[in-house]
DNA sequence: TCGATAATTCCAGAATAATGGAAATATATG
DNA sequence: CATATATTTCCATTATTCTGGAATTATCGA
């Protein structure tokens, strides 16, 4: 993953609105939850909730699924799981890493 | 920890720089690097680099510590692995994770 | 003590992002 | 077909963040 794009979708879920909405999608599984039932449940204008959906799913954390006249959004773990993997890649400069304080609990990740 | 801090931590996380930044710091280690030598690695301005410190420092995702005319930063190991945690916690509505895709491939995190 | 080096703070201009009302698009139902 | 519902797009306003030059603070070595 490319610096460049991590940073993209960090910055996507740096922000209380998106955090939440993607937390959401991440409790809800691979159904996902429509846009109405997010609106509802974070009590946000439709256009604002529309705007931060996009955002989420331009980085490509959420997808979204139409379904009538209801577009189901979910979020997309193996996107997530590269992102966490991002962070960690060649952590603590070689150093037993699962020893340093916390880092890398499971160990220096591949 | 709190939705609000773990969006104030990743979006400090969601800048180009900053996170060139934060990399340096994972991969270096306990040790830290100073700010000089950030800021000849990735050519930034002295006060752009102060700022973006500084925004990493706030948030608690480095730590400062001086050294003679020097300071010293490095990541707060703890601190990230909190806030991976947190963007995992509860996931995947009770369906088996480790094998809903690629969600928590080390199974469900506590 | 003085000059050099390390880093920060101050500041203002430039750029970017967030919000939500209103209009538009699309689907469902009677 | 007409109406209701779900969601998005458009747009303008407001708010926030980024950048880097210049001044400032602090430490080091001669």
């Amino acid at each position: 993953m490319e610096l460049n794009t991590a940073a993209d979708s960090l910055a996507a879920l740096g922000h209380d609105t998106r955090l939440a909405i993607y937390r959401l999608l991440v409790q809800a599984g691979s159904e996902g939850l429509n846009a109405g039932v997010i609106s509802a449940r974070l009590a946000l204008a439709p256009a604002t909730l529309s705007f931060h959906l996009a955002h989420l799913t331009r980085t490509g954390l959420a997808v979204s699924r139409p379904e009538g006249r209801f577009i189901y959004y979910r979020a997309d773990y193996a996107r997530m799981n590269e992102l966490l993997g991002f962070l960690t890649a060649n952590c603590c400069a070689g150093e037993p890493c699962a020893t340093t304080d916390t880092c890398c609990p499971q160990g220096e990740p591949a």
